[in-house]
DNA sequence: TAAAAGCCGAGTGAAACGGTAGGGATTAAC
DNA sequence: GTTAATCCCTACCGTTTCACTCGGCTTTTA
């Protein structure tokens, strides 16, 4: 029951990205250095993103990855979803409907549906430019507190 | 993000006893006959929920598992914990505390809290005695329409 | 035309998953 | 008091996933 390091990594890279939304592109090696990612294992979770329609990249010399679209319109669900296939907690639940024959009998399936739906609507509610808001603040305070 | 076999056969094991408490221990071979799972393995996470406390046993011929409390007092929480270690999504949040040095900056670990929290109440809030009583119905009424 | 960027497929060591095998200890029934 | 049913325990094993790395390719701009 743990999110894999794709889910925590891509989350902050998108974040990252978000930071410097409207700045124009930024490149793979500023994005690792900032988050302390390996670059290529960033560069594999970034292709997932670009896949899915959460990042786009101009190539060539001062070319980087950006944001398609506001922060404010990038819910976490779909980032963890490009990122780590799905988000199902098993694999009987949700919407690609893997049912296992007993599902019907399975005295754990009503817990996980609930779970499911609980987890997700918390996913979906929550975007990517609240988390990009939440971590400016932070790293003002932090600033703040260094100077004083 | 997926709870492996082993929450939940070793739920669905629970459960299965739950659904003969009172009546004298259930020997592992039934358990692993109803609910379809290898006995060898099925005995690995019975000995998982006797280390935490879920369940005892009587050894010897007619010995078997019991639960060790009513149903209604033994929490999914506590179960899938025995089961899997530990039902957190990420290292950096719960009692166990293992916070990473990037904590107090990371961006999504305002996102994992909630969840986290989110996830944690349905689990603690729900218990054996609940999923046992959903699963006796719903056995009941397949019976009743086979019937008819 | 060269340097800086992204694009892509393949490989890899370690760990976890999902079991299996086989022997040992205990106890109730006969 | 022997036998058979039951739990107890350790070790192993094939497969998959994780978390990366590597090396070469293409595109673009200065």
């Amino acid at each position: 029951m743990k999110f894999s390091t794709k889910g925590t990594y891509g989350l902050r890279a998108v974040v990252e990205l978000a930071a410097h939304y409207g700045e124009g592109p930024v490149s793979l090696a500023a994005v690792a250095a900032e988050q302390g990612i390996s670059e290529a294992y960033l560069e594999q979770l970034m292709r997932s993103l670009k896949n899915a329609g959460i990042v786009k990249t101009t190539r060539g010399k001062a070319g980087g990855y950006l944001l398609t679209r506001e922060p404010q319109k990038i819910s976490v669900l779909e980032t963890l979803r490009a990122l780590e296939g799905s988000t199902d907690i098993v694999d009987c639940v949700g919407s690609d409907a893997n049912i296992c024959e007993n599902a019907c009998t399975c005295s754990a399936r009503p817990l996980f549906l609930k779970l499911q739906s609980r987890i997700n609507a918390v996913l979906a509610e929550t975007t990517i430019g609240e988390l990009t808001e939440d971590h400016i603040e932070q790293k003002k305070r932090i600033e703040h507190a260094r100077l004083s």
